[in-house]
DNA sequence: AAAACGGGGCC
DNA sequence: GGCCCAGTTTT
């Protein structure tokens, strides 16, 4: 036990890093990229962890080390097939990013991961925290990660309110990450912290009974805890609306690939028409694209409203017969079957599911 | 500095 | 229905 000097004040102090190294050591979960140290599978489960569960993550994880068991195969690699793989992960720019990042490494690092953090947060989509965390754990680099688990912890441990999502909060829990790691095992460190964040000082009902730090935490002397961290900001919800289009004839439909600055890009869909409020039926019938076409039919599927962070999107499906499939630069005709092989927003797969397609 | 970017689990 | 998850990039 010894004091530490941080904020300019003494706080008492039973060797943070040790203990919660110690604490790591009894209680980690045992989870697929603990199992070794290559930099390419720290890499990747890093990135696949973004915003992103452990439960959730790691059937993904998983998947790419089979089908890509290393850099070399990723960068080699189809975007387009990287991203299926991706299917269902949300955030797909991670997985175009990965692609570009893997093919810096073949092209400006030899085809050698790098292995400083200031070589690593030069790679797409590698920033403070997934440099930290790779430089740390595959490198044994002295650099502190700060993710939603490690704001969590210290905004509890040192109980402050200052807002996680300003620039002042990055600043001061950096800060704060920084004077506690310690040369000796930094990986172990950086992901005892987030994993106590994980497992034991959760965001609901933590378990402090439990905690290797209870006893030090101000959150939890002065009960502070279930008010923090604080967030300043509010996220919005925009509304939209969608109208699919399924257009199908003698096994073969049409499907178009996402490429805006926008949501699912890189993804397929059905042809897609957005407006501003949802489309009646009689707007349906005279656009543009049923009018230019042969068509025989259409019939109204389903409606299915998909909830994401940042919108709402009320979407509706309607079934186009066809006389025949006209010739057309935005749409690709593919064989029905091989749906399969495209990388799909969940709501069209959740479309293909409930029309039993 | 703020907004955009998915999907799922928990309460 | 709101919050949050091993965050980063773009505006």
């Amino acid at each position: 036990m010894f004091f530490i000097k941080i904020r300019n004040t003494f706080v008492w102090n039973m060797n943070f890093s040790k203990e919660i190294k110690g604490w790591f050591a009894r209680h980690k979960r045992d989870l697929p990229w603990r199992t070794q140290n290559d930099p390419y599978q720290i890499w990747l489960s890093e990135i696949i962890l973004q915003q992103t569960r452990v439960a959730q993550g790691l059937p993904y994880f998983l998947k790419y080390i089979e089908k890509y068991p290393t850099i070399k195969d990723f960068a080699n690699a189809d975007l387009d097939e990287v991203l299926r793989i991706w299917q269902g992960l949300g955030y797909y720019s991670r997985a175009r990013n990965m692609h570009f990042a893997a093919q810096q490494i073949m092209n400006e690092f030899g085809g050698e991961f790098p292995r400083t953090y200031k070589e690593l947060i030069q790679l797409k989509g590698v920033g403070a925290y997934t440099a930290a965390a790779i430089a740390s754990i595959a490198y044994d680099e002295k650099v502190a990660v700060v993710d939603g688990n490690v704001y969590r912890v210290l905004s509890r441990y040192f109980n402050d309110a200052t807002p996680i999502d300003s620039s002042e909060g990055v600043k001061l829990f950096q800060k704060l990450a920084n004077e506690l790691i310690e040369k000796e095992n930094p990986g172990d460190h950086n992901q005892a912290l987030m994993e106590i964040g994980a497992l034991v000082c959760t965001p609901k009902n933590p378990d402090c009974e439990n905690c290797p730090l209870s006893s030090s935490c101000e959150g939890f002397n002065k009960n502070t805890f279930s008010n923090l961290p604080v967030k300043s900001k509010k996220v919005k919800v925009s509304e939209r609306y969608f109208t699919f289009l399924h257009f199908e004839c003698k096994g073969k439909i049409w499907i178009q690939k996402r490429e805006a600055k926008d949501i699912w890009n890189g993804l397929f869909q059905l042809p897609m028409i957005e407006t501003d409020q949802k489309m009646n039926f009689q707007d349906l019938k005279k656009h543009e694209i049923i009018e230019s076409n042969n068509v025989k039919s259409i019939e109204y599927r389903t409606s299915l409203v998909h909830k994401l962070t940042h919108q709402k999107i009320f979407a509706d499906f309607y079934f186009v017969e066809l006389g025949n499939f006209k010739e057309n630069n935005t749409y690709q005709l593919i064989d029905k079957i091989d749906l399969d092989n495209y990388a799909l927003p969940k709501l069209i797969v959740n479309y293909l599911e409930v029309s039993n397609c």
